[in-house]
RNA sequence: GGGUCAUUAGCUCAGCUGGCAGAGCACCUGACUCUUAAUCAGGAUGUCGCAGGUUCGAAUCCUGCAUGACCCA
């Protein structure tokens, strides 16, 4: 069977109208066309304007956009226009036009590119509307739109045709607007705090800076596997050794997991490292970064999510993990305590824990089960157990706890930071107990890194470091359920 | 990885205890020069996700698979 036979009525009608217009000598895939105004500048201009004034002012203008709705009626016609700005009504009528371009504007389906030129007036009903003078054939739609009045709901499709979404559901484009001013203005605060930002592989030798699972690449003409990086850290430290003493990086990070409302295998981080800052002085970075960029795009720090008021006004909560722990189940992590007896208290307590876990899992495992979705509010949680932070700076005090916190709001990390480890035998030790970890089965564990030991070795300067998951941040900024909701194309399987 | 739910026309959805596959929008034909989910008259539209099974008969019941959503790990 042909594709010319497989094609349905709806389709068919379409090629049948593209061919008609080309015997009467119009391109459906037209060119150039110059516009002077698009929707939202019309009606924002002359919104407020009376009928009689702007009969009056007689104000010629061109548009372009997408033909939404259309409501023919015999030698005039109604229809909607829809640009990026918006939708603008135009007003079609045969003895304007003329009979040709009223056939050609009577043959176009919703979904077609037209140019309309004409003046500005308003209906009897008060809508701001352009009546036509000409109208120009810009681009043929071949296949149909989903309806017009529930417009798209199937989130599979949303997904898969995000072009469609965009087209039928306005709120998608505002989440994205979103999403490009808060990195903007995120850039923008960072390059006037004087940081300088940066662009380090994405392509790594050994997948460095984070717990988490590579994706594996090779590259053919070197013949060695290279790994998509599940972090920027540690290229970012060695600038740091250079001398580079405010860095950042945004940029897109790739994570070999499951995918859930929360995850989706490659995302967008910003890491951040400032040389002679410690922990304490990256959590004032974090809050003025996202206090920031919250009034900076929507204008308060007052925000809804999920029908919570949440208060990114500064200072926010700064708690240690011991304190909340205690707080939350009354099991006290900071007297010294073996591995069996944390152990018994994870039974104890319902705390779901595995058998090579030792005093600094559990610690983390009672804090991620029993204290983390408590966190609505901004809390800067600090002094993670240093099993599970093989970059982070050892704590003065009490060694088996680090220099690092995770920034919490609804009930989610939306940041972590250290005072980076720069002693480079004590990093030496947490890679091989990490190497050990390894052996023992966790494959998220850190693997060693000469490299980067050698870079150490040289010499880093005391340094605070910051990473920000910026896709979770558009979530709460954008009050999004899913992570899938704030980017344009999440990873889905090929089908359908 | 486990559980629950979903998959029917281009889109949004009905379809009960198994008995001729439906509606609205969109589409086609006609009428209509201030409509706006335009209206009126008429018409056409299907791999009921896929593959098996039960049955005289399956969109409907059973099994497996695929895709997705949500919850859990």
């Amino acid at each position: 069977m042909t594709q010319e036979e497989e094609r349905n009525e709806l389709l068919q009608v379409r090629r049948d109208k593209m061919d008609g217009l080309r015997e009467r000598g119009i391109d459906p895939f037209g060119r150039k066309y110059e516009r002077t105004h698009r929707a939202e500048d019309i009606l924002a201009a002359f919104d407020d304007q009376s009928k009689e004034d702007l009969e009056e002012e007689n104000v010629s203008v061109t548009i372009a956009g997408r033909l939404v709705a259309k409501r023919k009626q015999g030698k005039a016609s109604f229809a909607h226009l829809q640009d990026q700005t918006g939708r603008i009504q135009i007003y079609v009528r045969k003895d304007r036009v003329g009979e040709e371009q009223y056939e050609t504007f009577g043959t176009a389906d919703l979904g077609d590119w037209l140019g309309v030129s004409g003046t500005v007036f308003k209906t009897n009903r008060g809508e701001t509307s352009v009546k036509a003078d000409s109208v120009t054939f810009l681009s043929k739609s071949l296949r149909p739109l989903p309806e017009k009045f529930h417009g798209l709901k199937d989130v599979e499709l949303r997904y898969r045709k995000r072009y469609l979404d965009l087209i039928m559901n306005p709120e998608v484009k505002d989440t994205f607007i979103v999403r490009s001013r808060v990195i903007s203005a995120i850039r923008r605060y960072l390059d006037g705090q004087g940081y300088l930002e940066v662009e380090t592989p994405t392509l790594h030798t050994i997948p460095g800076g984070a717990a988490a699972r590579p994706f594996i690449t090779h590259h053919n003409a070197l013949d060695i596997d290279l790994y998509m990086r599940i972090a920027i850290e540690l290229h970012l430290k060695r600038l740091i050794v250079g001398g580079m003493e405010k860095v950042y990086e945004i940029g897109r990070v790739y994570r070999n997991e499951g995918v859930s409302t929360r995850h989706n295998p490659e995302f967008t981080m910003l890491e951040l490292y400032e040389a002679f800052a410690d922990f304490h002085d990256i959590m004032d970075v974090t809050e003025n970064i996202i206090n920031h960029a919250a009034r900076e795009v929507l204008g308060t720090d007052t925000i809804q999510y999920a029908g919570e008021t949440i208060h990114l006004s500064k200072p926010w909560a700064r708690k240690s993990m011991v304190d909340l722990v205690r707080e939350h189940t009354g099991v006290d992590f900071s007297r010294s305590m073996s591995d069996d007896e944390a152990r018994r208290l994870a039974e104890e307590h319902g705390v779901q824990i595995t058998p090579a876990m030792t005093f600094g899992h559990i610690l983390n495992e009672f804090f991620e089960q029993k204290v983390e979705e408590k966190l609505i509010q901004p809390t800067f949680v600090y002094g993670h157990p240093l099993e599970i932070s093989p970059l982070a700076r050892k704590n003065a005090d009490d060694p088996r706890f680090t220099d690092r916190f995770e920034l919490f709001i609804v009930g989610r990390e939306h940041a972590n930071a250290f005072t980076e480890l720069n002693d480079p035998v004590d990093q030496r030790e947490r890679f091989e107990a990490q190497v050990k970890e390894k052996a023992q089965g966790n494959d998220e564990a850190h693997p060693m890194d000469e490299d980067f030991l050698e870079a150490l070795e040289y010499g880093m300067p005391p340094t605070g470091g910051l990473g920000i998951g910026i896709d979770r941040l558009v979530m709460l900024l954008t009050d999004s359920a899913s992570i899938r909701d704030v980017l344009l194309f999440p990873a889905m399987r090929d089908q359908g």
